[in-house]
DNA sequence: AACTCCTTTCGTAATAATTACTATTTAGGA
DNA sequence: TCCTAAATAGTAATTATTACGAAAGGAGTT
């Protein structure tokens, strides 16, 4: 569980951001926001929506991804999740990387110093500037190799 | 330039990927896989399909989706270039990343021996098991940094 | 408070990539 | 050559995401 502190630290850092940038800091971004900042499961567009109606029924798709875009843009939240049919956000600011479970999706965070520290090759500087990396680490959960297990016997 | 005799090569173990496996080396398969494999700007379906179309022209779009799919499946290709709108394909199956440009989606290929290496933290391993990486390094490629410099006048 | 201006939202329609369906064709073994 | 399961063509359907126009909302001013 996300403790409630930090997911109102994020909110204020995003109210703060919106002065800053002279967007406003409507009802609907701040619950969709408050909302990503205390899930840990990484979710997407569409379980966002069914969770922030909960609190504002009349919310409308559109919000939802305009908000989304809008929170990405301004380096509030991120897309992870590479590739698969749906994008997923997080709304964790701080440096760290995905491991993601081909076979349910699950995404998961963690941190790496040494991955931090890598070095770009200088083959990647004369392509071009490098401003950020995108890791994702992929394999099977915990779960589903349990699942797998007890479908087709235990080896 | 990609030299025929690679590409020819990834071709001859497709060939032999599907005697192995008992799936139908059809001429739309080997058209769409000999095309990837001549391309280095990892192309997307609508691309891929285009070209195709030039040496059969009835091949449809559902051939090209389900045959990318099925060399995805079967590690003979692979998706890159994460959560973009149109997913772009990679018959490279060296070990190698990618750099993609965020301004005009150019992606490039490069080596890291240093990235290959990172072992994978312990907070993973409690996860699940990591069977691949998939690392992306973004930024602004050379042509779109000049293109700016001129539109906004150099530094 | 009333007025104005500009942003944002709602509700829904539109778009675009990808996937599904069915009749027909084809690869590859007997 | 013949047979059968697998694959394809052509098109329809699905799904995530984006766009649009009318209405609502917030902030500053009078």
């Amino acid at each position: 569980m996300i403790p409630r502190q930090q997911v109102e630290k994020r909110v204020a850092e995003f109210l703060e951001t919106c002065r800053r940038q002279g967007v406003k800091a409507t009802h609907q971004r701040t619950e969709i926001l408050r909302e990503l900042a205390g899930s840990e499961e990484h979710p997407d567009a569409e379980t966002i929506l069914a969770r922030v109606r909960k609190r504002i029924p009349a919310i409308s798709v559109d919000t939802i991804y305009r908000t989304l875009r809008l929170l990405e843009d301004r380096g509030v939240i991120a897309r992870v999740g590479s590739m698969r049919d749906r994008a997923r956000f997080d709304a964790n600011t701080d440096r760290h990387h995905h491991f993601v479970c081909t076979e349910c999706e699950m995404i998961g965070d963690f941190c790496s110093d040494a991955m931090d520290r890598i070095p770009v090759p200088l083959e990647v500087s004369e392509m071009g500037s490098v401003e950020g990396v995108y890791v994702e680490l992929r394999g099977i959960c915990r779960k589903c190799k349990q699942k797998a297990m007890k479908t087709k016997g235990p080896t």
